[in-house]
DNA sequence: ACGTTGACCTATA
DNA sequence: GTATAGGCCAACG
């Protein structure tokens, strides 16, 4: 059983690009539902991992870029959204419910 | 060591 | 459907 955090690298590092997750999931995911809040402290750590960590594929349940005052600017994280197709509007994901990656749906079918 | 905050979510009113 | 409250666990002051 490794770190939290670690199993929260790579869940995150698995996103598809063009695909985004929302914090519960990943926290549902790993077992720890009701605590999200651990995943966006993982995330926070992310910056100090030497891999690199798509925090930006990461939104909160209503798919707004809450996490992306943490990148160093406000920017960066809806450009990296914009680079891999994602549109982000008002700081919202557009269509997040279709781009949305559901761990259970994608990694739990495929390793059943 | 205690209190507050935090990249959230669920439930109730 | 929107608004408010509670819960969760860890780190920071």
């Amino acid at each position: 059983m490794a770190d939290f955090y670690q199993q929260v690298y790579e869940l995150v590092r698995q996103i598809p690009a063009g695909r985004v997750t929302s914090y519960g999931a990943i926290a549902r995911y790993l077992g720890m539902a009701g605590s999200s809040r651990m995943v966006g402290w993982a995330m926070n750590l992310s910056h100090h991992q030497e891999v690199y960590v798509p925090a930006h594929r990461v939104v909160n349940r209503n798919g707004l870029l809450t996490g992306k005052i943490h990148f160093g600017s406000p920017d960066i994280m809806q450009e990296l959204l914009e680079n891999e197709g994602i549109k982000v509007e008002n700081d919202c994901v557009a269509d997040f419910n279709r781009i949305f990656w559901d761990p259970f749906k994608e990694l739990d079918a495929q390793n059943s």
